[in-house]
DNA sequence: ACCTTTGTTAACCATTTGGTTAAATTGCAT
DNA sequence: ATGCAATTTAACCAAATGGTTAACAAAGGT
């Protein structure tokens, strides 16, 4: 828990400190006090490196935005198979949210929050990803009768919820279960296949 | 949009605000005065019927809870068929959520923030769902040899992330997808079938 | 050594925000 | 009408909060 601090330039513990309060308290809730503190300097450097509070925000939405958002546009527009699409994806995006559960929670809230802004902006930075390539492929799966009659939006959204979803929930799952970290990521590494089999199974003809 | 407000009392039209304000922004984002304008009413009175700003919250967080727990409970400890409870959640929760999209981002989020004093709280005022029942039947199916293997937890999990997740990825996904309200609409009320739907296909021997 | 640039801090400042107060208004029982 | 309790408001207040400033320290080039 002690200071890995020592060794990172000034800037670098800001941008830690300001991860780490930004991801669990959200725009509104986080203090810049709060961020100073744990990154153990002065709150005014954090003016001197960042203008403001809105400034130093972004880069560190920007920052979570792009662990989640260019995975999923690089899946979608591959050209693999449907089911491998499908088993690269769950494997792929666990991976990357075991790594860090609060994204997607602050990632969708602070979206939630402002919709047309953060859409804007996401939009322009890096490509919002786009889902019509794998629509398209799974539309192709049913008329050559490899897969069941679904819509192809449900089939998209079931695959992202129950990726996603469980990182959401998250605090409430493992108190609710009795579940520790190690429990937890075990439960979703198991998940990692678990999600792509019960997809498959469910559409497979 | 005009005024219902007229015949209410204010009592009401504080908790109608406070409900739209705390849905909409969370407790660290809500403002007492926000709160106050929206009711159409002196920001004193919010003082006058409800003490601080956190019993206010208070007061929203449990009504709101108040709306997802107790039929998640109900449900998973009724002694329905298994495929039943399936398609009995998942028609009557997205039913509530149709008419409250905000409710689970709000509920989860707050949780998040504060996760063990918020479980006592739940717990003591009514108690927290408990799926073990619902597990346990997983189980007897599975031995019955009616479903496929599957980890009970992974089962629920699937449900609760199908049903669940969509409303918290609702504006962006509305943005991306180009959808209104209508058609958001329209597309979780196919939802309540397509989601038990798709449970079964998966898991049914 | 000396100066200039860059980094860092303590002390401040202005605004926002949750909360209070005392006066005014309303409702209503007598 | 009169008096009394409940309701409502404008004006305040103190603490919190984002942001600034001016002085000071480090680093590096000459």
């Amino acid at each position: 828990m002690v200071n890995i601090k020592k060794d990172q330039s000034a800037e670098e513990k800001i941008i830690a400190a300001a991860r780490k309060v930004f991801l669990s308290k959200g725009l509104a809730g986080a203090r810049m006090q709060d961020i100073a503190d744990e990154a153990g300097i002065n709150k005014a450097l954090l003016h001197y490196y960042f203008r403001s509070k809105d400034k130093l925000f972004e880069m560190i939405f920007m920052e979570a935005a792009q662990k989640l958002f260019p995975k999923i546009n690089f899946i979608f527009e591959s050209n693999m198979p449907l089911f491998d699409k499908i088993e690269h994806f769950a494997d792929e995006y666990i991976s990357v949210m075991v790594e860090n559960p609060y994204l997607p929670s602050f990632v969708l809230n602070e979206i939630n929050r402002e919709p047309v802004a953060f859409f804007k902006k996401l939009n322009e930075k890096f490509g919002f990803p786009d889902p019509a390539l794998f629509l398209k492929q799974i539309e192709r799966e049913i008329k050559k009768g490899t897969i069941k009659r679904i819509n192809p939006l449900q089939l998209l959204m079931n695959m992202l919820s129950m990726c996603i979803f469980p990182f959401m929930a998250k605090p409430m799952f493992q108190l609710r279960m009795g579940l520790g970290e190690t429990q937890f990521r075990d439960f979703m590494e198991q998940r990692k296949k678990e999600v792509p089999k019960f997809i498959i199974d469910s559409i497979r003809r």
